[in-house]
DNA sequence: TATGAATGAGTGTTCATTCAT
DNA sequence: TATGAATGAACACTCATTCAT
């Protein structure tokens, strides 16, 4: 049914996640991005309004994937309550999914170093609150037996030493190569290494405790 | 060193790199940097030559301020051979002049995540080569007893689970405490624990290994 | 006349008068009026053929309206004919339709105004020539017992010190009010004593003379 | 000294008064200006920052020319307290006023007309508070002794039966001709003839009141 | 009668850069 | 060293109108 219908708007959606990606979302222009999807330049008005409906779109497209994925890791009580073999697959498919999704996670980092608005879209890969509702929320941290201030100190271990690394890597894998002169099967092992003697040391020893 | 001669020329440097940073390279007009730093817009080309030039030289005062700190960690054969508490202290330092150069930092970041050129301003920050020269690195090379592969090894570790949370640590500090509500206070304690637990227990076993 | 058939028809018509009017017939859209109206825009090309013949239709409409007021006056000889009772309330009922009918005369007055088309819409507010037959018209002016020569001197004092000033006095009545501080009820205490020692003088002048 | 200086701001003034003039603001755009007056499209943001500036500028230059005009007939008491001929005489300036500035004129009566800001133009017609600082204004009410509220008679007077004839009359005069097929001399008698015995009575009247 | 999708030309505005002085 | 004036290309966005169904 859908099929004639979608391919413009998604055309667009796709191109412009390229584009984006490559050259900002300042640098990327409604010219480059229509001429690139073949379609008119209205069109681009006509589904999404303006620039940043795009973008908009976009991100709220990557969250509304994404959510599923943060929802079940929070209700499987994280990474701490699994098994190491668990545990590991578990950081096997972030990884997958970081890569797949390198280009909206770009953007998405690009956005959140401008300074203007308050939002900072990056962190919606580590805040459940928005994508919990508050019941949820509430039987998750009555279960996990966590105080504030240990979520507060899990969300930032998480983010700047779990989530910040992987993304760089996703994002400047490529760059890194070209740089230093490292294959691509080099440089996974150096990072898997990397992340192994770091953060995953500190997740073995937080499910030791318990 | 002259003095009335360089007001206007770091006028526009300071201005141009507190824009950049706020709006991004593509964000940050001539027409406003000139106009902020209250000096004519022909100025800028007399001094830099180009938007391009301005940016250039910023990097460039950067990397020349930075060098020096760079090379006195190399000579020094880097953290694993010293003693905890000087390692502690060398650390301390770097945080410090992250914080400091913050604006400069998330400027080289964002052109970093630019496909277009070659370049990739963010990786001067751990790679001695463009700091050295051949000899030295030769010498040090010989000295640290490093296989290349372990050279690469510790770049890698040191980039993407030291640099890249430190990095993200300064340039997404306001917006943390902002939008999960915690102090200033709060979160660097959360980041140095969280750091503890990571990259510094991983350079703790370095140590011990030798 | 049908019911269902005319609804989404006048609702078009009903929007454009009160948009035209508000913002000018160049700065009203088709999107908007079609989007207040709540109809396909392509309704509008339905039953207008385009943007043009929205407008003129407006325009005919209100001219079928007000031709027949129009005869009747010239019919009953004008206003210099009757005893001054009759005028009275004449010029009343005058006074009240240009009342009730001022957004479409307002954007008669606005199009009046543009150089391109040798149309002047407002000119028909005055122009029996336009809403009586050949026959009729020369009826009228044997009857009259007027010069060619009058009558343009009585069209020509109709238009622009009776007709005008009513105008002007319908459509910027309120604002009048709201820049000069003054209340509805005494901004039209001042305008009916103005008009009476004006324009009303001379019509009282000429029934007197004969 | 300010000779090629001011050629190009002139001449983009010029143009833009007869094209707004002819076309209406929103019907004139910067291209066609800038392309008639033989100017960079971009000189019009250099000197006028936007469109809407090029307009107030129209707008303020004309208020300046125009206000010392209201100033000396505020001053010399108006129409009223002057002898017949230097009331004649006074009404003649009036009249070759408005001829040489209609197309100022008609700008500001369509920028009246568009129902969207409070902003009313032409109200500066006739409002002296706005060409006056308070003292004269004072000054000026007691020395002409009239309440406040036939200052507002006299101003709804003025305004609806004197200034809003005559701005009709010089915007229509050739379309009126055109139409109605009669010759500018003739047009002008019958106009002069009908403010003779409306608007021309009134004040006469007034006159001998005194 | 009705509609969602599509179009090309045009809107006001901003860009980095250069000219003449 | 400094500056006011000028430029052409590009920017995001809107226009009235038409297509296929």
């Amino acid at each position: 049914m859908a099929k004639k219908k979608d391919t413009t708007r998604q055309r667009i959606l796709d191109v412009a996640e390229i584009l984006f990606s490559d050259k900002g979302y300042d640098g990327a222009s409604i010219d480059e991005i229509s001429l690139t999807a073949g379609v008119n330049k209205r069109m681009i008005y006509y589904y999404f309004g303006s620039k940043k409906g795009l973008l908009d779109t976009l991100f709220q497209n990557f969250l509304r994937e994404s959510s599923s994925m943060l929802m079940s890791f929070v209700r499987h009580g994280g990474l701490e309550s699994s098994p190491d073999e668990e545990a590991e697959e578990s950081i096997g498919s972030y990884f997958a999914y970081y890569e797949e999704k390198k280009d909206i996670l770009k953007i998405m980092l690009m956005e959140s170093l401008k300074e203007k608005e308050g939002e900072t879209p990056l962190f919606s890969l580590v805040d459940f609150s928005s994508v919990l509702d508050a019941s949820e929320i509430d039987y998750y941290n009555a279960q996990s037996g966590m105080s504030e201030r240990e979520k507060n100190q899990m969300l930032v271990t998480e983010f700047f030493t779990g989530v910040m690394p992987l993304l760089a890597y996703v994002i400047f894998k490529e760059k890194w190569c070209g740089h230093f002169h490292v294959t691509k099967q080099d440089l996974e092992r150096f990072y898997d290494r990397a992340m192994e003697m770091t953060h995953m040391a500190y997740h073995r020893m937080q499910r030791k405790k318990e």
